[in-house]
DNA sequence: TGCCAGGCCGAAA
DNA sequence: TTTCGGCATGGC
C-alpha cells in the first residue's frame, strides 16, 4: 500500500484498483451520495469525507492520521482484493463476475448502522431503502457541516431506543419500524453486544442476532458480512437461488469458501446489473 | 394500474 | 418441515 498527499487529498494505491461507484452502489451500504463531479460524500462513525477514485487509487479528503484511525480499516485497505478476485475465476461465469466487480471493497461498516439498514432492506428496493435511511438520519442524526453542506450522522441506538413508532412515522418504513426500535432497545440493554458477536464464530453470531424480531437468515447474514466483516457468512437459501438459476455450475465450492460472503456481493452486483 | 422489492412472522397443512 | 398469506410503502 502506498499513500501520497496531493492538493489536500490522500491517494491510496495498493494491490487492487478501487472503484468508488462499484463499492458504494453494489448494495452493501446506503449512505454515500454521488456528487455532480462523480465523487461521493458520506459519514462514517460521525466523520465526513469525500471519496473518489483515480486510476484505481482511492482518493480521500482526509489526513494521514484520520486515514490510519478510520479509513484504512473502513476501506479494508490491507486485504488483497486482486488475489481474491483472481481466486474466483474458475469458469466463464465466475471470471466475468469477478472482473465485473473488480473495484468492489467489502467495507467494514459500523455494526449498528449495518444492522439497521439491513433490517430496513427486507422486502424493499435499494432506492427506497436509501430514502428511508436518509430520512432516519435527517430526523435523528447529528448534523455535521462539511464542504458547505450539512450531512447527518447515523443516529445512535440510544436515540432510537426511546422513539415510538409514531415518532418515526415520517420515515415511512412500514412494518419495519418496530423492528428497528426493538433492535435499538436490545443494543441499549446489552442483549445485543457487537463486541461479543464479533468474537464469536459466524454460526454462533448468526444464532444470536436472529433472536431479534425482524432479523431472519437474510438480514442476519448481511449484518454478519457487512457489519462484522465475517466473510464466510452466506445466505445460501435465500437470494442466492436466484443467482443459481442463471448459473448451471457447482455452487458448493463457493459456499464452502472462506470468501463466500465476498462472492455473494460480486455475484449480486454482477447479476443485478446484467440480468435484472 | 399493478407488480414486486436483497424478508419475516405465524398459522396451517 | 414446508407452504402461504399478510404485512406498509413506493419504485418502476
Amino acid at each position: 500500500m502506498q499513500i501520497t498527499m496531493q492538493d489536500n487529498q490522500l491517494f491510496v494505491t495498493g494491490s487492487s484498483r478501487f472503484s468508488a461507484r462499484q463499492t458504494f452502489t453494489c448494495g452493501q451500504c446506503f449512505r454515500w451520495t454521488e456528487q455532480p463531479d462523480g465523487s461521493y460524500l458520506g459519514i462514517v462513525r460521525g466523520l465526513p469525507a469525500r471519496v473518489s477514485d483515480q486510476d484505481g487509487a482511492l482518493v480521500l479528503s482526509s489526513d494521514e492520521q484520520q486515514f490510519a484511525q478510520l479509513w484504512r480499516g473502513y476501506f479494508d485497505c490491507d486485504t488483497d482484493y486482486a488475489a481474491i478476485c483472481d481466486s474466483f475465476a474458475i469458469d466463464a461465469f465466475t471470471a466475468a463476475a469477478a472482473d465485473f466487480g473488480r473495484g468492489i471493497r467489502i467495507l467494514r461498516q459500523e455494526p449498528w448502522e449495518a444492522l439497521c439498514t439491513f433490517i430496513l432492506s427486507q422486502c424493499n428496493n435499494i432506492p427506497r431503502i436509501t430514502g428511508i435511511v436518509d430520512r432516519l438520519c435527517t430526523l435523528l442524526g447529528e448534523p455535521i457541516s462539511f464542504e458547505q453542506q450539512t450531512l447527518y450522522a447515523f443516529p445512535s441506538p440510544e436515540q432510537l431506543a426511546i422513539c415510538t413508532p409514531e415518532d418515526l412515522a415520517s420515515l415511512r418504513a412500514g412494518y419495519r419500524t418496530p423492528y428497528l426500535i426493538a433492535a435499538a432497545q436490545a443494543v441499549c440493554s446489552g442483549t445485543v453486544d457487537f463486541s461479543a458477536l464479533s468474537r464469536m464464530d459466524t454460526d454462533a453470531a448468526r444464532r444470536e442476532i436472529m433472536q431479534l424480531r425482524g432479523v431472519g437468515r437474510k438480514v442476519a447474514d448481511c449484518f454478519l458480512l457487512f457489519g462484522l466483516h465475517k466473510l464466510d457468512a452466506f445466505p445460501v437459501d435465500t437470494w442466492m437461488k436466484k443467482v443459481a438459476a442463471y448459473y448451471s455450475g457447482d455452487m458448493k465450492q463457493f459456499i464452502n469458501s472462506p470468501y463466500a460472503g465476498v462472492y455473494q456481493q460480486y455475484f449480486f452486483f454482477y447479476t443485478r446489473e446484467n440480468f435484472s
